[in-house]
DNA sequence: CTGAAAGCGCTTACAG
DNA sequence: CTGAAAGCGCTTACAG
């Protein structure tokens, strides 16, 4: 009940037990270097007193926290409407569950000082969505525990998993191209005050024109169109598509959320796609394939990708790999996949 | 780039500097003890060194992780797939933001033992619907650290916040008898091998139940039926209720998203809801209005509660209040919204 | 304004 | 199989 009462040591029971601390601690972390009955004593002395090891002395002993911190890129509020991330914590979860570890959730406001990072007590980190321009991009570099990045810009040193954003995109745009479309949007976020974009989300559109350019169309062929919101904004969306002087055949979105948004739009504007409006997304959530009309998207796999990055991490937490091994990124291929609204 | 370097310590930093160490711990702790010019130098060879201070040292000496441990009853991909967690989550982060404090994500299972509390390193435990029978129960009692229990066993001797879902139960059950039905079925989780049931939906059935019961109606007159799955087990889940032998008028379920895949599970099979079917839920997610029929349901405030919670554990920690200020469960209200499925 | 010293509670070679 | 001793890297009265 009483928290307050003091705090039970290993010391303490070494002494009532007549042992030594080398020996107390011994009975939970080697067993076999004590005889049976040593070992029993201690442990019985240790339940009678509640004993209970300190984590955190064990830890500046050891060097091992056993969790692992994962740092969010903006409040955990908003990371919890991204499915994506959703999907990546749960399969972090399930990684972490295995390996008995625990998930330290910090998010890296860009305004945050970049020795908070050196503050947070983990083997190691794992970073989503994290730009060439965010302020703790350097203290990365400097960390001395290993840092392992998931859609990120893929010009920072650090192991790096991310997927063929720029190839997917790029597909996108031609199989609009030969289905005939020479007017295009691109719905994206609103980029924020410094113009800084999700390094994912900056690939896609550059994929995306650089197809449009190679096919030999003008700049402004393709228009791009901000929202604030992205599943509450597909009407908003919609009506800023719709509403452009030179109105697109076609829009490509820069994920299946923000797609799925415009669809809905555009058929509660009373519109067929992708007879008035063909519609393209990326990422291929499980949404993706029931919606009405089904989305064309760029599937990825939502597995490999942050199941691969946790057991580098691991690895490098281990010591089994070096970041060396891990000079550029991993890249995991997209593939288009072709459904009834484009 | 090479991680392999010796850290650089805190005497380190003092050798370099010239000063004792206490000075370089006054330097990051209390700056005003020292005069400016030492603070700079020693500051300055800090960086040079590229100096980090050590969080788990810094723990040991102070007593303070900042951090705080949520525990989950299941799998973090499970709980993340529950609306409420991922809203309670987010509010917890939003809280612990503020704070400036961090989230320990732990499962805890059935079977794990129950020291592994005590090597979770954090400053106390918020913990999401353990029920009386868990295993940890007991660990809870004694563990050094303060815990707050969320949606839990409210005969648990520990702060504890719940909703009143025995009273929330109680009028969605007066509800349905107001509006005329005698025949009901109460549309569940199936319970676990050993009986066990989530607390809360323990509360509930219970409340409903109680109702029909003093209505002087029969137990016949409530049928519990359970299901596998909850979003995707919609259509199974109304298959279930509409073979039962005494066929109800009216359906209460434990949950909003399993009462909206029973609507929708309804209206694919061709049935008008409520004259077929009444439907009842509990919790009033935001999905529960916009439903098509709109979704009776029970409201719960989905943010004081939460919130309720974690400051009280950050007042717990700081030792502003103590443990036997919360001897009996805080208990939210529930009302209930009447809208056109019933 | 600055320093010497004890302490936080564990682990782990090392020696026997 | 068991123990004495040093060490993990910081903080914080205490004394000057």
């Amino acid at each position: 009940m009483s928290k307050k009462k003091k705090r039970v040591t290993l010391r303490d029971v070494a002494r009532c037990a007549g042992v030594s601390p080398t020996a107390v601690s011994f009975a939970y972390n080697a067993p076999h270097q004590l005889s049976r009955a040593t070992r029993e004593r201690i442990l019985d002395t240790a339940e009678e007193l509640g004993y209970q090891p300190h984590p955190v002395a064990r830890t500046l002993a050891t060097g091992r926290t056993n969790s692992i911190g994962l740092l969010v890129p903006t409040s955990l509020n908003w990371m919890l409407h991204d499915p994506l991330f959703t999907h990546f914590l749960g399969e972090i979860g399930a990684a972490c569950d295995r390996e008995e570890k625990r998930i330290l959730l910090a998010p890296v406001y860009r305004n945050m000082a970049p020795q908070t990072l050196a503050m947070i007590a983990t083997d190691g980190f794992l970073m989503f969505g994290i730009d060439r321009a965010h302020p703790l991009t350097e203290a990365l570099q400097h960390s001395l525990r290993p840092i392992v990045l998931l859609d990120s810009a893929d010009s920072i040193q650090a192991p790096t998993f991310n997927i063929d954003d720029r190839g997917g995109a790029y597909t996108a745009a031609q199989h609009l191209l030969k289905k005939g479309h020479r007017q295009f949007a691109v719905a994206t976020m609103t980029p924020r005050q410094d113009g800084v974009v999700t390094p994912t989300i900056e690939r896609r559109i550059e994929g995306f024109s650089q197809a449009i350019a190679d096919a030999g169309l003008p700049p402004s062929a393709v228009q791009i169109v901000h929202a604030r919101g992205v599943r509450s904004a597909g009407q908003q969306s919609f009506q800023n598509i719709w509403q452009l002087r030179r109105r697109p055949t076609a829009v490509f979105c820069v994920s299946d959320v923000r797609a799925l948004g415009i669809l809905s739009g555009a058929r509660k504007a009373g519109l067929s796609v992708p007879d008035d409006l063909a519609i393209v997304g990326f990422g291929d959530l499980p949404d993706a394939s029931v919606s009405s009309p089904p989305l064309t998207t760029i599937h990825r796999d939502m597995n490999s990708q942050p199941r691969l990055a946790i057991r580098t991490l691991f690895q490098l937490i281990n010591e089994q790999i070096s970041e060396t091994d891990l000079a550029s990124p991993h890249i995991s291929n997209t593939q288009l996949i072709v459904r009834e609204s484009s």
